[in-house]
DNA sequence: TCGATTGTCTAGCAGTGCTAGGATCGGATC
DNA sequence: GATCCGATCCTAGCACTGCTAGACAATCGA
């Protein structure tokens, strides 16, 4: 028994180590880099290895999102628990949203850019990501106002998040007035 | 003379054969689905002609998105120019966007998701994407506030439109409740 | 009519995601 | 301890991608 054990204990390690240099290479070098055989490269096996881990690239990059909603998830509650009142846990929510995406660009982009094959906002969709929904919903309910249901506040919020970080990092608006998107962001749609 | 102006004109024609055809075939088919090879055959020339045309095919994409912003830019102005008082341009505009987003789903990735090396809120932005803007900013400017910046204030709506459309288009937000998103994201933001 | 230029195509490169089939190694059985 | 079998892994290859060099043909000016 013990033997079995012990070959699934190094194939869940050789599995974490995939998404870990799926992750690490997309960083580093962005998602285009991470092509099957480079990939297999670095964590020294062939690429056949890559997929009987996983079906395809594909959902290597759902991995690596799934990873991500769970530490996005942390950092949330984490930036949001830190604050008193709603004005200032709301604001470091948002900051603490638009950091992540701008310090893990390329674990962002697995989540809401590129394909993961994962599904979204249904029964089935994966724990971690609902569970980052949440970690909105908790702070964001709070300020939804009175006769808004929290959780379409919280999707309105949070698509305005998105937006940010998505064009910003696109290049499509200018960096240095970020701050100032995100106070207005903050005082105009939170019911405070 | 008539000669060279002939040829000229042709050429031109083929030009927008190409982008019309790449456009269209995206919208059937995906972006995926646009190879240089498949785009060929449906021109009925060989590849070497597109190269002829483009450097390669992120500028078949980014002239795909000048195009769609051209075309954006003038739904923009229709649906606010038809609409009475503040409070209705703003809503019509809102809608007129995503509604865009939705009918021109490969068009809008051109513009937004895709690399089409184009460059953004640079002096060397092509025309076409600072007119898309400006027709935002036309509406919008008039709804921004007392002492808050129009363009800001536009770049924060923009961003907020745009995380719906992508977030609605990606199944991560169920589309039913759109409507009732515009109206919030109406009310609250702009000052009326 | 001839040469040069322009235009287009065929063929091919290096790279992609993915897979079939063979080799090899470990553990279980006699 | 020898043998077998199954799991594990790799080599080699498929069909495809974006892109380009070089051959070829059509067209133009002299």
């Amino acid at each position: 028994m013990s033997v079995q054990e012990r070959k699934q204990r190094e194939r869940a390690d050789r599995e974490r180590l995939i998404v870990a240099t799926a992750r690490e290479l997309a960083e580093q070098q962005g998602w285009d880099a991470v092509t099957t055989r480079r990939l297999a490269e670095r964590i020294e096996y062939s690429q056949p290895v890559l997929y009987s881990h996983f079906r395809g690239k594909r959902e290597i990059i759902g991995a690596v999102a799934l990873e991500g909603a769970a530490e996005m998830a942390v950092a949330l509650r984490a930036a949001s628990s830190a604050a008193d009142g709603p004005r200032a846990r709301v604001t470091a929510l948002a900051r603490a949203y638009l950091d992540f995406a701008e310090r893990n660009p390329a674990v962002y982009d697995a989540m809401f850019q590129l394909d993961g094959g994962l599904a979204f906002a249904r029964e089935d969709t994966p724990e971690p990501l609902k569970d980052a929904f949440a970690a909105l919903l908790e702070s964001l309910g709070e300020v939804a106002g009175d006769g808004v249901h929290p959780a379409l506040f919280t999707e309105v919020f949070w698509a305005a998040l998105h937006g940010l970080a998505t064009l910003t990092r696109a290049g499509r608006l200018p960096p240095p007035d970020t701050g100032r998107r995100v106070e207005l962001l903050v005082d105009r749609l939170a019911v405070l």
